[in-house]
DNA sequence: CATGAATGAGACTTCATTCAT
DNA sequence: TATGAATGAAGTCTCATTCAT
């Protein structure tokens, strides 16, 4: 950081400690669009400002790259999430609708969407990746869609019920959204496309009817 | 195929009706494997049993090769269905339910799955695949879902309801096991895994319930 | 030919015999209109009516059948033109004129140009159909033009003359005429090309006017 | 370039200023050995002492390379031609004269005449190459000459006429130059071979005599 | 640290030629 | 004799990776 001394020299210094960061953002964008073959290492070194060359020099090659990216890309966004279950007082049905309304604000219609895609489009090719994903994401992301279940469950507000078998039947439609919007739908505008506020609602309606004890009676 | 000549099989001439099929086999296994992109044509021929040259004859490139294998995996099977509609007796909700299990039996659970599950994955890099792959299957999949909860309203049986909803409510359960399948759950076998037959039954219940008019009243 | 036995084997038999010179026509016509390397045997033999396989039964490789195509087409057509010249009564300047007409008529005007065009196109790969082409055509045509001259001069109508020289200049228009029509002018077909009979008067002119021995005077 | 760097040659700096030319060379001599069709760029890498990669980086295509060599070797000319017409102070005849010495001193009797032999002779294939060349060498070519016998005319020195028809007579002895030069001459050495100068000079003299607004009177 | 020129393996596709039938 | 399925060398072009500067 070295503070205040003349501008050129603080940027180089800067960008030094930057370039990382920039070629794993410029990364993520491409790979996002166009996924791993189809993405040039050229082209990732030109977005993040620096030549093929230097890219080289922090990664070893595209494929760590790949997996630098995806590391990076999704860490822990778990905290945050878990902190504001916990200080949720409502109803669990509502807490329900929220978490989901708020996924697809925070994750479903922004670019970590794509990171989604990409890891499963990918996972076959890159075993290393999927099982770091399950185990950074996939896992946790069950974890927390448990543990709000089993509020609902010690509530009294939920039936009992076969917890990972449930956790499955929220996370389906979210995957659904995330590869449609990903994959045909860009290649085919058509009329009949999904409003994904309102699928998401409806399969909330659907889910919760389906665990709610007494709907009512 | 090729009568009844019984005599011993003519090598030459019995080859040339049985490439096509040949290539078709190992080009599924491995665009399966390995998607569309990464699959080598050579290795196709090779799997086969003939030369590079030899997968040219019958096919004119690799994506039309690769259209030949979705005509031959899928795009077949929707005459048989609707044909199993058409001639179904029973109430809607149990043609709902038996047309997911045959889904999962003949599409799910098979390679063809994998077909999809690449075109999802590769769409935007190969547009012209997306766009035959919603014409050739997506399309019709959808018009065949669409007839039959028609069938459900028509009969008094199912509320009224957005049709194009209801039918991405069906897929997306389809899909999204699918997408699990391929992608992340055969690199991290797990206990938790989803057993897809409960799974599909599940969904169906949810959403035959939120379709039906009344069950009682 | 084995005369009037039943019909079926009566073609077989002159077909056998015909072989040779319907793939020699197909190939000449296809070697004109695209030239040696673009020309795929397998075109060739399906125009002529039989099989890949065939074409190289009578003809060893497509090398060969290239040079039999040249020895067939473009064999002696100089004794015709060679009584001609004997038998004509005018005066030379009218015979000039009159060979390069008729020169337009059975020669550039028809596919025979195309396989000039086709020689001067490919000679220097082919060096020996080059030598063969000189020898065959080159030679003797240069001779007849010579004798045609060396008339004129007999007859005090011309001045002497370096003839060599004298028979390019008659050559260079047809050779120019040739190579035009067969080459930049199909592509780019304009207001301001040639009319060939109307080029070949003017040059006739030019040339007699500077043959001639004295004009007026 | 880069600056004053007096230092001994910086080799790779050189050479990436250098590649452009060896490669244009090296290309020039094969296309005009082999022509368009058979020259493999790798040959041409090789001869430039690079790999086939590098040839891509300093030319897109093949296509391109060859068009770079014909801008290199030809259509570069036409700029000095026009400025040595502009300035000329002789008689049009002497210009004509001039131009076709030049002419043969500057195109015919080096390898850019190899060229036009070559664009001749593959045309009807590679119509864009044709069209090409069209562009940048036969109608710039036409207009030069054109402005050459229009001065002439208007310098009451030529007798009014039909000009594109002038222009072929000019342009004929030229093409049937290159194309004997390049096709069958090589092939067959003989003592009947032409002598480009005197067949110029002579081919000259005629025409003039013809377009002369009455030499005497 | 950074550059970018250079590499070369490898992708798809074509087609003359062979040979079992 | 005739076929046509099969071959495999060759061609153009791409791009991850290296390394001299």
């Amino acid at each position: 950081m070295s503070a205040a001394s003349t501008s050129p020299p603080v940027r180089r210094a800067r960008r030094k400690e930057a370039r990382p960061g920039e070629l794993l953002e410029a990364a993520l964008e491409l790979f996002v669009d166009k996924g791993f073959a189809a993405t040039r290492v050229e082209e990732v070194a030109a977005r993040a400002g620096v030549s093929k060359g230097t890219l080289f020099l922090y990664f070893p090659s595209k494929e760590e790259l790949f997996k630098a990216v995806v590391r990076e890309t999704i860490a822990g966004r778990f905290t945050e999430w878990n902190d504001e279950i916990q200080s949720f007082e409502g109803d669990t049905a509502s807490l329900v609708r929220d978490l989901m309304h708020s996924w697809w604000e925070r994750v479903g219609q922004t670019q970590a969407a794509g990171i989604t895609k990409l890891v499963m489009s990918e996972a076959s090719l890159f075993p290393e990746i999927a099982s770091f994903y399950q185990h950074e994401v996939i896992t946790p992301g069950h974890q927390l869609i448990r543990r709000v279940l089993q509020r609902g469950i010690d509530r009294r507000e939920f039936r009992p019920m076969d917890l990972d078998h449930a956790v499955y039947s929220l996370i389906a439609p979210m995957i659904f959204l995330i590869m449609w919007k990903h994959s045909l739908a860009p290649c085919c505008p058509r009329d009949e496309s999904i409003d994904p506020l309102r699928f998401i609602d409806s399969q909330a309606s659907l889910l919760l009817e389906g665990m709610q004890l007494r709907p009512a009676a």
